[in-house]
DNA sequence: ATCAGTTTTGACCAACTGGTCAAATACCTC
DNA sequence: GAGGTATTTGACCAGTTGGTCAAAACTGAT
């Protein structure tokens, strides 16, 4: 078989890591190569180019989540818990970052996808289908809502897509003004935009 | 006084045009001034470096807006009458430019802050400007709505930083995937977010 | 141990980038 | 129309970029 390497698993994370930082634009082959402590000849035995490392480190980054989202958003938990709880990972993800780096990170999705979309059919296309994965977490529990009665039943595939919007909106602008305190309201802007904001904090039965 | 020159505003002009439709990195010095019809050398008479340009730019634009937005948001007005009509701007801009281009442009500020918050302080202080004079329309409407019992009192102020977060993701998502039919429910999603989604359509006395 | 296949290395390149500069030129003011 | 200023021009540059390549080194399976 050959010998085996973690290198390239090391340029997913370093590519993720260094793109959401600054920008696509600004993060140099050169620079992921050396973060990831590899060699640039390296880098092209494992990606075709850097849009190619780009459109597989979204990739990678979407499958590691997954677990995780369909823990939260397991149809065993109430619908509007689902929801409050994946704001609440949104705030504890980015306050943690913060922390950390000094930073708010924002969305790899949204800055990649804002910055690359005219340019990188690949990237577009992939982008387009990770915030499609996560628009479905949300419609399913929009529509679970609105089965119990706890949101109105009209237009849930809008609205999936009108709070996806304003989650990752909200990131931006978190981003753009290094300020989490948006981030921190999230759930109850998000409960108001589908219709549940009126209703008691009733954690069902 | 010696010659005056329009090449100023026109490459003022290309520089918002062009790095809206992909994005600052992308746009080079050189195109810009080809599509202003100005020379390097002139370019650089009238602007310190891309990204002062870039900052100008933004301010430009700005100002360029301002009159419309203050008719839009006039005190006369209705407050939520304001917001329904500043919905309706956004999707009729954003629908003529995509007649325009084929592409849907999304926001300048949103994509420009993005992109460059973490690399170049001026160009995300002018970012930051510019998005605090919206926010400042949106509160006042908000306040003013308040005020007649058409939305509930509390937190105005982080509504407002809500309304245009939302506002700015659903115009990025719009951009990512060349789609408006979310923007064209804009005013829908708004209402709810602030409060005001369960009213009557009520035109005001 | 061997060998085929995988991974690593580092030097190399052509294209492009933002930015410079000194001289030429046009325009407004008087 | 003279003169000073604002503008224009185009050649130039050094640094950076994504990407290439052929040879070397390592590894797992047999």
């Amino acid at each position: 078989m050959g010998r085996t390497s973690t290198a390239r698993k090391r340029l997913l994370e370093a590519a993720i890591e260094l793109m959401t930082e600054t920008s696509y634009a600004t993060v140099t082959v050169d620079a992921i190569c050396e973060h990831a402590g590899v060699k640039k000849g390296s880098f092209y035995h494992f990606f075709s180019s850097k849009s190619d490392l780009a459109v597989c480190a979204l990739e990678a980054d979407t499958q590691e989540r997954r677990p995780r989202l369909d823990a939260i958003f397991s149809p065993t938990v109430p619908p509007l818990d689902r929801i409050r709880t994946y704001c609440q990972l949104f705030y504890e993800k980015q306050a943690e970052a913060k922390a950390k780096s000094g930073h708010v990170p924002g969305c790899p999705l949204f800055s990649l996808g804002t910055e690359m979309c005219r340019q990188d059919p690949h990237i577009r296309r992939k982008v387009q289908e990770c915030l499609d994965i996560r628009a479905k977490y949300l419609g399913s529990a929009i529509r679970d809502a609105a089965e119990e009665g706890l949101v109105p039943k009209s237009d849930t595939e809008m609205k999936a897509k009108s709070l996806l919007a304003y989650f990752e909106g909200v990131l931006t602008q978190a981003r753009i003004h290094n300020d989490l305190s948006v981030v921190k309201e999230l759930q109850y802007g998000a409960l108001e935009l589908i219709g549940a904001g009126r209703l008691p904090e009733q954690k069902a039965a």
